[in-house]
DNA sequence: CGCCATTTTGAAGGTTTTCAATGTCAGTGG
DNA sequence: CCACTGACATTGAAAACCTTCAAAATGGCG
């Protein structure tokens, strides 16, 4: 009975995208209400286990990909192995490539990982017919730009204690974006893909936080759960 | 007499876009020839002589443009004085914000320096009716993302030899793109602009050049001419 | 409860920075 | 014509910060 009302009448049934939770934080937020169920069909949504790749640098790119549920990394590799992780995804984050050419960085499932599926060539149809769509992505491209010019910031000009506390800060900052709380933080990623991060060593990491704890800025309810007990004191610590 | 057929005749008159020599490396080269009058009418063009301020990070953001001529250095400061280079900009290359909000970066001439300007608001309207030039623009933002995360590789990960070898590389491939011979290469900005982009000190940048030089992969014509004596050496050396 | 991965802590070492002095070059004026 | 000036670049030595290598501690999970 159920199966009949959700496969057949265009009024009661509901397309994936409108019972979509983190739409509002996603660049399909553009798209008019009677829109969504065809834009639902240029999708499909795809599940991955903790660490799992979703794909590689050198691979020819052929998706675009919105997380709806858990956390991604993405990172590039120089040729001797040393490893820079670009950035830490959350839900409602946009990555892949538009292009038809290699990706950019690796992907890789931090945690259990919802993920809705684009081909480059239906999107570029799509946009196509939906100017809004293609300007929210270009504004949010140009977002994830001034992020990126942030990080040069951290990589470039600061010490281990102020990309630390930054570190925190971001993904308290990140958190609150997406509707969760914003202290109590868990740390989904470990020390050593933090360090990849910050551009430090995993014993660095170790022991700036090591010297918050001591400072009483903030305490570990254990090694993957941060309660930030003083916002100030760490605000002013990375500048 | 000249000026009566270029402002007037429809046949005759050459807009300043059809005449423009960089055009074909700009993102104004998706549009057709035909519309080119009309799209010159939407920004102007403006001179800068070296070391003038385009834009300050805190101002309220309102243009974007595109360098027609010279060079142009985006910045970040910290609160203690501290700078980032965000990159060093071409002919060609496009800047400024989207959005109504505060720039998210200074920016300076580097020498003499010609830009058009665009009103945030006209160029929006004008993506509404060429959804080309949105497209190209989303394609061009994303390609600069690429650049940023290259970059964070480089100020995560890199040494203080690969970042110097990588720079001089990278300005060499530059000039290639925009169509300048990539061999002697000139280098505009100082040893201090070169130390903020890299995350180094002007000291450190210049042992590496001496150290470069040592081994006979580059000669310097003068301090700001660089001559790319052994570019697989060079190349070996940036990873 | 014990194992194993992860994290923390310790000590030595290395790369880059910092501070300081010297060198170079173009422009200016005697 | 040459010395002087000031900005920029190079070189040197000591110090700082982060890394490296090593060992101990912690915590999750069977």
């Amino acid at each position: 009975m159920e199966n009949v009302l959700i496969s057949d009448s265009n009024s009661l049934e509901k397309s994936r995208c409108a019972i979509c939770k983190i739409r509002s934080y996603s660049f399909c937020r553009c798209l008019p209400e009677e829109r969504l169920k065809d834009f639902a069909k240029i999708s499909e949504e795809k599940e991955f286990e903790d660490k799992k790749t979703i794909f590689l640098q050198q691979d020819q790119s052929k998706n675009l990909y919105n997380i709806t549920k858990g956390n991604v990394k993405i990172y590039r590799l120089l040729s001797d192995g040393r490893i820079q992780i670009i950035g830490f995804l959350y839900p409602g984050d946009f990555f892949g490539s538009y292009k038809k050419e290699k990706y950019n960085y690796s992907a890789e499932s931090i945690g259990d990982l919802r993920l809705c599926v684009f081909d480059q060539k239906s999107l570029d149809d799509y946009l196509e017919k939906n100017m809004n769509l293609a300007k929210e992505l270009l504004h949010m491209t140009s977002h994830e730009l001034t992020l990126a010019q942030d990080r040069m910031m951290v990589l470039g000009k600061m010490n281990a204690s102020e990309r630390v506390a930054k570190f925190i800060l971001n993904i308290s900052d990140q958190r609150l974006r997406i509707g969760w709380q914003n202290n109590p933080i868990s740390i989904p990623m470990t020390r050593q893909d933090i360090a990849d991060y910050l551009g430090l060593t995993l014993e660095t990491v170790s022991r700036e936080f090591t010297k918050l704890k001591t400072a009483n800025t903030i305490k570990f309810l254990n090694p993957k759960q941060i309660y930030i007990a003083d916002r100030d004191k760490l605000s002013s610590a990375c500048n």
